[in-house]
Parts: structure tokens; C-alpha cells; sequence
DNA sequence: CTGTTAGCGCATTCAT
DNA sequence: ATGAATGCGCTAACAG
């Protein structure tokens, strides 16, 4: 079947080819008698206008970019969630890329989106990232981004977090009055902001407890999965072993959980443990893990908007702004 | 700053823009000295082919689609992880629509995609599909299309599923080996065939094992959760409780075991519970949920890469053949 | 091996 | 209110 185009739209009504695209977008000096012979007729065979051909034209794409570290987790999953549905709302199309915490891949990324394949790009930093270069490169080539969560604290663009530093407070301070005298933290990338602000809140809150805190009881944990187990299991194993750990991310609550069981400590009898965590399905969840719980699809939709807020505006530099969403303590240890 | 294009590196060259192009396409045509001289000078200025032209000139956009009834679900977060990597070591990108169990917007999509936006499309029904139309409209319209896990069986192209009808009998008979008399079946859309298949499983191992099957003890979910919740608190609260549990799809299995601990019937006592389910968290599960798990993320590198196949053959009409992987029985309520 | 020319489908400027 | 002509940046057919 032959492709149907302005062309041959044209022609079927002989008309001329930028009467039609007029037509199509209702330009105002079209007689309404016209649109309407168009309009059925595109109708009637399906016109669908060719996205890059228009987007050559025009300059922009009607398309974003979500780069992410991972999706293979519910923090993610229900980031992109909110995503699409704002882009959806807004006739937007969203790609998606993967670093898989690749410093290497999220530069090859954006300096590959530089080429305008997209009007903007959303992301959230991989925890390799400390070289910003390519970031700085993103922004001078004119393509707004916004930040969420793992944000870049150096770029001047709008961000979108959730309250780290009281977050990792409240969670400290929910297993010291737990009973919990030895906290231990588990840091998944000291490069991240947002690993910085967990971490000073757990500090912190040992200090206003008048609890030591101690070098040895924070676990610089990474990428590598093999080595955080081996971490893990190193603390607890040692003569020193804490009564409370915090988990700054969900998938190093999980492997500190399987270590506990492995080397038969009870939870929460000796040991509790609080994780930062977006499972939906927290029910299901062992009744020991108390988790901090961030408003992910909110955040999905709140960086979506003001990406698309920008657009409106045609302000391709985006102003400075941080939006600050707040989680949510779970308790689940309480009642056993 | 300036746009880096063709036409401004042969300015610079002093060569024609097709020697440029040819150049920076590794042509053979190209001589060596020249080559290195475009190439040395596109890295300089960091040269960016613009994606839409060469597109719209080539008729091909190195661009796919993934669409998906939702993603805030392992099974398709992971099969996503799948995809997208196998995306990558072939150079395209990865659009994704979510149709939230919607036929509207899938149809939507679909009518949409038939412009040439993306080179070929990978999905998964919604749960709402009956009419085909609109996928026989893109099979027209000579975009490759592979189907995974909620597949079509009607169309004729690859399709990626698991066992279905052979996990849904190894679970039914999973419960029977754990003394259930009385087992539900919770299915979640009669109108995919992987919920038909699973519920046949489910009905010839009762029947293998001499057990009545009873139309009533069959529960037809759908997309709306309230009325999921009200229909399996029906079925719990009568006086013919069923003493074992078959969920088609994860969300049912967590719906039903809410129930459960909501009217406090004991688990696995009183009621026990087998689901599909794709939690990587696994090990955080309550012991009493033992899961059919399918290998999601095996799926969508299969999907993907029988896309890509076909792509180099310049197969636009793919050939019916089914791909079908095998999912894992976990039992999880044996020590307990 | 390299240059000239044409055209992908669309939006827009400039005519009328 | 409509048509003709131009060009977005690129690839490819054709010419030399």
C-alpha cells in the first residue's frame, strides 16, 4: 500500500500541498469549507504525517529522553510510570535509556542526544558520575533537563528530590528508639548527593542521641553486588557486630537482609533493619523491614511537568529551582 | 553556538557534502587520507549526524517500540531490561507507550506507530484486547511486530511466551501435593491467551487428581482493583472457602494475600497461596507465597533480538514461529 | 575516488 | 484564501 502523504493528499483534492498542511494544522486562513474536505479525507485514508520529516522542519521532535541507572527496581518503574503519563497528556513520546550506573554510557548518551533526537532530557545521575563534563556539555547545547532524585547539585537546573537529609534522620532516629545502640549506615555511592544527605541525617541523629558514631560503621558499598555482599557479610560476622542498620538504597536492604538469615541472625530480635524501599508490595515484605518510601510516581510526574512547563515557556535555560517532595517512614516492626 | 552539519565540515574540507558523508559512513569508495581528515574533524567540533534527516532520507529510524500494558510490575520492568540492552548493542533506541490495560490507547498507539517512527514494534496485549484490528492494521502497514507473554495468537508473526499451560498446572498441582481439596483459580483477563492456557493447566491437573472442578470456584478478574478486592473477599468470606489459591498474575497473588491476613485466615494453615510472580525480592517475601516465576528478562532479549533478526534479513513479514521459555516453580511454603 | 544533482515529507515565506 | 517555491540535513543515483 502507498504511503500516504501531503502529496497525495494534494492531489486526490487538487489542492496545493501547503493548503493541506494548512489545512491539517488549522491555520486560520483556511476557509473552514477546506479543512473539512481535508480533514475527512485524511481521516478516510489514514493520513498519518511522517514524525521526521516534521521534525527536521520544525527543529524539535516532540520527543524526551529518560536516562536512568536501572529499571529493574520500583523506585524507577514507578518514576517512569509518571513520566508517560504526563508525556502522553502533553503528545509526547519518551525513550529510554539505561547506564546500568555507567559513567561511560550516560556520557556516550547525552553527548549522542546533543544531535537534537530530543526537545529534553530527564535523568537521574548514575553512581559512577563524579566528571560533569558532559552534563555542562547537555546544558550548553541548549536542551533543558531536569533532575530527580540522583541529582547533579553543581547544574544550575531544576531538580526534583525528595527530603534526604530528614529522611536518613528519621530513619536513624526510628531504629534508636527502636533500642538500637550500634547503627550501622550502608552508603551505595559517595559521589551522589543524595547518599551525602542520608548519610549527614544518620550522623546527625546519633549525635543529638548522644551515640558515637564511628567511621568503621559506615559501609562504602558500590556497584559491584558480589562485593557488597562480602561487605556486608565482613560487618557482620566481626566481633563488633551493630543492632541496627540503615540502608540507603533497596537493593542493599535486600542483600543485608539474606546475610542476616544466611549467618541465622534474628530480626528483629538482635538485629533491625530500615531500608529505603519503593515496593508496592511492602505487604508482602518480611514484617521485620521497616522502610522509608518515596513518592516515586510524584516524582515522575513533577519532573515530567516542569520539563514540559519549559517547553511552553520556550525558555531553554531552565532557572535554578528544587523541588523537594517528602517520603514516607513505614513501620513494620512495631507490632511483632 | 553553531550547528556542527555536512555541509559546514565540507566547507571547512573544501569537499562536497557526499564526500563528507561517504566519509564519515566508512564507504569504500573513500580514500584512506580523506577519511582521516573528515573523521578528525568531525571529532573535533564534535560533529552530530542529525537523527530526523537521515532518517527521513533512509526511510528507517533505528528507533523501536515497546508497548506494555503497565510497568510498575517486575515481570515487565525486567523484560524492559532485556530489551533495552539488546537495543543497545545494536545501535537503536527504545520508545515505550504504556496502554494501562486500555484497548483504546493501545489501538491509539498502534495507528500512530504506522507513520515510520519506529523500525518495528515489540508487545504485550492489554488485558482488555478482543478486537485485532488494529494490529492487523500495523501488520499491513509492514512494520515487524513481535509479541511477548500476553501474545496474539491470531496474528501471524514471532511470539515470545513461557510454558503457561504447563505452569499452571505444575502450581494447581503444587497445592494438591500440600493437601488442598478446594483450589481457586483467580484469572485476571479471559481474553489473553496466557490466562486461558494457565486456567486449562489449572483444570486438567484437578481433573488428573480426581478432584471436582467447580465453575465457582473460578474468579474472573479484571483490570479494576476495588472490584478485584470485592470479589475475593466474596469468595473468602462464604461459608466454601477454598483451602488453596491460584493467582494467574502477581498483583492478584498480593490482592489475595492482603485478604487473607485482612479476615486473619491463617497462612499456610488454613489457605495456601501460589501466584505468577517476577519479585527479584523474593527472599523478602512471606514464607508462605510460593511463586511460578517466569524468566522476564530472558523474554525481552529474546523479543529483541528476533526483532533485530529480522531487521537484517529486511524481513518486514515475519514468519509465525513461537519462542517458548520456561518459568520456575518456587516453593516457598515446604519448611515451614 | 570525488563532485553534481535530486529528493525524502513537511512547514513556511512570498507571491497572487 | 490558495498556490508556488524554498530548504531543513542527509543519502544515493549518476556522472565523470
Amino acid at each position: 500500500m502507498d504511503q500516504v502523504t501531503l502529496k497525495s493528499l494534494a492531489k486526490e483534492l487538487n489542492l496545493a500541498v501547503s493548503t493541506v498542511s494548512r489545512a491539517l494544522n488549522d491555520s486560520y486562513e483556511i476557509s473552514a469549507e477546506t479543512k473539512e474536505k481535508v480533514h475527512s479525507l485524511a481521516k478516510k485514508l489514514n493520513y498519518q504525517p511522517n514524525p521526521y520529516a516534521s521534525s527536521l522542519r520544525k527543529r524539535s521532535s516532540n520527543t524526551i529522553a529518560v536516562i536512568l541507572p536501572e529499571i529493574a527496581n520500583n523506585f524507577f518503574s514507578l518514576v517512569i510510570n509518571g513520566i508517560e503519563e504526563i508525556a502522553q497528556e502533553n503528545g509526547y513520546h519518551v525513550l529510554i535509556y539505561l547506564t546500568h550506573e555507567s559513567h561511560q554510557k550516560e556520557a556516550d548518551f547525552i553527548r549522542h542526544l546533543t544531535n537534537g533526537r530530543v526537545d529534553g532530557v530527564l535523568m537521574s545521575l548514575s553512581g559512577e558520575t563524579d566528571d560533569i563534563s558532559h552534563l555542562q556539555e547537555l546544558k550548553n547545547s541548549n536542551i533543558p533537563v531536569v533532575f530527580f532524585d540522583r541529582i547533579c547539585e553543581r547544574l544550575s537546573t531544576v531538580k526534583v528530590t525528595t527530603n534526604d537529609y530528614e529522611s536518613g534522620y528519621q530513619a536513624t532516629q526510628h531504629l534508636i528508639n527502636k533500642g538500637c545502640k550500634q547503627i550501622s549506615y550502608l552508603a551505595f555511592s559517595k559521589n551522589l548527593s543524595i547518599d551525602q544527605k542520608r548519610r549527614q541525617g544518620y550522623i546527625d541523629a546519633l549525635k543529638d542521641n548522644q551515640l558515637l558514631f564511628r567511621e568503621d560503621m559506615v559501609i562504602n558499598c558500590g556497584n559491584d553486588q558480589e562485593d557488597n555482599y562480602k561487605k556486608i557479610k565482613t560487618l557482620l560476622s566481626s566481633s563488633q557486630v551493630p543492632d541496627g542498620i540503615f540502608a540507603s538504597v533497596e537493593l542493599l536492604a535486600i542483600l543485608c537482609y539474606e546475610v542476616c538469615r544466611e549467618l541465622e541472625l534474628n530480626i528483629p530480635g538482635k538485629i533491625k533493619i530500615i531500608g529505603f524501599s519503593n515496593l508496592r508490595t511492602a505487604s508482602l515484605l518480611h514484617p521485620s523491614l521497616s522502610t522509608i518510601t518515596q513518592p516515586a510516581f510524584e516524582i515522575g510526574k513533577q519532573a515530567a511537568s516542569a520539563l514540559f512547563q519549559s517547553f511552553r515557556k520556550k525558555q531553554l535555560v531552565l532557572e535554578d529551582k528544587k523541588i523537594e517532595l517528602l517520603s514516607e517512614l513505614i513501620e513494620r516492626d512495631s507490632t511483632k
